[in-house]
DNA sequence: CCAAAAGTGTTTCACGTACACCCATGC
DNA sequence: GCATGGGTGTACGTGAAACACTTTTGG
């Protein structure tokens, strides 16, 4: 089957760039290409977008049959247009911001026996394409956006302590913040639901649990509240 | 010319949501269609990009082609990409977000002859293809990102007084403003440089101008410095 | 001299920030 | 009993918000 219009088109792909936070590391999750262009290098999950199918269902498809996420938290990062970022031919990326609980999801092996793996953000450099860019404008929208959106528990486990979560903003903001100050905060806001369990297998006094609530944070979001760390 | 492929494409467009402020009232920038489909009903302006421009370029090109405007402020918005949003074709769209000075543009004639015209926002409704929704997800951006970028004053012109640059934070915010607390804020911020000058032609107390310092606000941005009203 | 807008300071309150010790638990 | 992290309160300073009058200028 071909296809033949009158006007020259592009190609449209998605890319997903998913972090995961893992032991207080922050991580993204890449493939290897099997295929030139950048054969053997690593790259941004991502494909091509079906001519049925929406830009966020692509990019989750893709997500799915690359890595096998499935449920991730995604949102639209940015559409890379230049016209040579890809040396074979004109394409158009619409890049996803992804995030995943790394507790809950293993990343199983591809379907297509690609390789797949979480690499510390640190050390991530040299990718195909222009996917360092990406990456880094994904980091950039996490670090701002991590503190005026509840994001940061789309990394965490359903049940956390509150020390996992202060962890998590001092490893995204690669600042300390006070831990008095940070509990006073976090709970002054009412967010969080303060469950009857704690820890368990700790070496030490085990830290009470608490889960997000989703709920109420949206019903609050439309009457103009502002969440801020 | 026909250009034959193995897999289908999407076409790829580019829309400008411009936005301009003229006495105090907040105006988008918007073009009558002449052609099918929704011939006669007012919509973004834009067009197809080509294979050898960039998407940014695009827009640029299209908003002066259609519009006249050129050296507008411009930065991507969002990528809309649902299946069926073009009844003739899959049609994917980059849309920008753009804001003018009124004061020093002013809109030519269009080069192609169609109907070009600044409608208030609030009246806008019954634009072609998912215009609409484009349009709410720009003023949402403009109404958040307001507060905590110098977005503007690329609506005011080049020199202004105070009381404009608090009108205008009180049209885009839909909410009034303390004189001294505005003046206090935004003078602390030591972004604005008192000119030499006073308003002409008013019909009582001058007001004095100020212009704001771009270069000073880059430095200081680089610095970790923010803006917020 | 009157109308209209320019310009200016102080008080109050909320919130962010800095800071140190005791407690519970597992080994 | 000791090591490890859990959990808690207060004092201070900065900045946001509320609030009213005098000054300047054109007509």
């Amino acid at each position: 089957m071909t296809y033949t219009y009158k006007h020259p088109r592009p190609s449209v792909t998605v890319d997903g760039v998913v972090f995961g936070l893992d032991d207080q590391e922050l991580k993204i999750l890449l493939i290897q290409r099997d295929q030139a262009p950048f054969a053997g290098k690593w790259a941004l999950p991502g494909g091509f977008v079906e001519p049925d199918e929406a830009l966020e269902d692509a990019a989750r498809r893709e997500l799915e049959e690359e890595t096998g996420l499935v449920n991730v938290f995604l949102e639209q990062l940015y559409t890379f247009g230049e016209v040579r970022r890809d040396p074979r031919d004109r394409v158009i990326t619409v890049a996803y911001f992804g995030l995943v609980k790394l507790s809950d999801h293993r990343v199983r092996a591809a379907t297509d026996a690609r390789d797949v793996a979480w690499f510390s953000v640190d050390d991530v450099t040299g990718l195909a394409f222009d996917h360092d860019q990406i990456l880094q404008i994904a980091l950039d929208r996490l670090r701002g956006k991590v503190r005026y959106q509840p994001l940061g528990f789309e990394l965490l486990p359903e049940k956390f302590p509150l020390r996992q979560l202060q962890h998590l903003y001092e490893t995204i903001l690669d600042r300390e913040l006070d831990k008095r100050n940070f509990r006073k905060k976090i709970l002054s806001m009412e967010l969080l639901v303060e469950l009857d369990e704690v820890e368990r297998d700790v070496a030490h006094r085990a830290a009470r649990l608490y889960r997000f609530d989703q709920r109420r944070y949206k019903r609050w979001e439309k009457q103009g509240f502002n969440f801020e760390i």
